[in-house]
DNA sequence: TCAAAAGTGTTCGGACTACACCCATGA
DNA sequence: TCATGGGTGTAGTCCGAACACTTTTGA
């Protein structure tokens, strides 16, 4: 069958807006950009969508190449798509969130594209419409968060319910009272207790825990409320 | 500058799933696409991004095209990407949801595309992955009416909290108790109770309410409950 | 022994549900 | 006058927020 004729034809990207979580702040992965225009200027990891893959293996594809990582949580967040965004030449970019494991993370990797974690108080400006990108990633993440349990996907396999709550404070900048926030969590049956604990953060120890993957798996779409009135954030 | 050189340049339409409220139940207009492939087939209504238009503005344009309708509630629900979604070229949709008052709705405009509304739930097959992506809208329609006042774009001006209520139970395809929802929805401020009262539906009468458009936009964010335990319906 | 973080117990108030009951009206 | 749907009143329950208090341990 033939092409449907007078369309202009579009190039085709992703973006891929990566989070991590350092134990104490959340961070954002950022590269220089290695080719014209705006070359050496910070940006998003992204990459062209090749002919015989879709936008998702795209997104996964340029984010293994940058992290080393697969099996890695992404979710499509937003197209942009306004015709002036990339001065080149029109380009719709298909984005993504991505939320890694800082742990995991192997900086050797990644060298090529001189990337590095910001603070995301203290993210450079980025090229083209990628602070757009950001700004909307960081909205939807405290929204998703507030309701469904993705913020594990940051946390190290072993974990304790003090760090939890630090990352939960981190992307609310606010802070939970302690003893109400670990019941909610342990209340959910998500958590299984370790034998160990971790010394390093106070004296008398917080136990580490594993996410028990099936019913995390199950609750997934569930509802939480780890996060009192989320109605204050999420506006 | 010169082009990026190399990449494979694709085709970009939006398509639109576009909701409606009969009174009754809720609908979906679909229209017979008039080209080919699959002409004459039930399709969205959707449309080539052309080159100095956003997909937004694509969007805008192609729902007043059919409907002759504008200020329509508007939202970018997903892009569907994969190779082989078109097979006559490859082809990236981005699909948007609108929510539009079916009594505006001027039939006449629309006869160019055979238009039809379709209750939900005796849809025909519809071409390429557009049954994806009305099952996407779907859901994504149930997440956000649980706690977001979208659903009042469906309604006239002015309506009753049963036509309100009705409304709701489409959506979530059970009954709720229609002493608790009323008082819910009154409670929130959001409505105007206007003289009138509709006696077509009862003996007695319901009023009948305007929205208060000043705090509907404020609280447009903002949580409502309407829907009790979300979580039955959102899985 | 004391400071500091982890974690348990208890109380209070508000929100939500369930349901009895009253209202208005046309047939 | 009665059937029907609209709407108010109210009691019971549950859940989350607040916070006093205990536990553990390194310095």
């Amino acid at each position: 069958m033939n092409r449907y004729p007078l369309q202009r034809h579009v190039l085709l990207a992703v973006d891929c807006i990566i989070f991590g979580f350092d134990g104490h702040d959340i961070r954002l992965l950022l590269i220089k950009r290695g080719f014209r225009p705006e070359k050496s200027k910070w940006s998003l990891m992204g990459g062209f969508v090749q002919q015989r893959e879709s936008p998702e293996d795209a997104a996964v594809r340029v984010l293994k190449q940058l992290t080393g990582l697969g099996g890695v949580y992404l979710e499509q967040l937003h197209t942009f798509g306004n015709p002036g965004r990339d001065p080149v030449e029109r380009t719709v970019s298909v984005a993504y969130t991505a939320l890694i494991d800082i742990h995991r993370y192997e900086k050797q990797i990644s060298d090529d594209y001189h990337a590095e974690w910001f603070l995301l108080s203290k993210k450079p400006k980025l090229i083209f419409d990628h602070d757009n990108m950001v700004e909307l990633a960081k909205k939807q993440l405290r929204y998703k968060a507030a309701f469904h349990p993705v913020l594990f996907e940051l946390l190290p396999e072993k974990f304790t319910v003090p760090q939890l709550q630090s990352l939960y404070e981190s992307i609310y900048d606010t802070a939970f009272d302690n003893r109400n926030f670990s019941r909610k969590v342990l209340s959910t049956g998500l958590l299984i207790k370790q034998k160990q604990k971790d010394k390093v953060n106070s004296k008398k120890g917080a136990f580490y825990y594993k996410l028990d993957e099936k019913k995390y798996k199950a609750d997934f779409k569930a509802f939480l409320n780890f996060v009192p009135n989320p109605d204050r954030f999420v506006l």
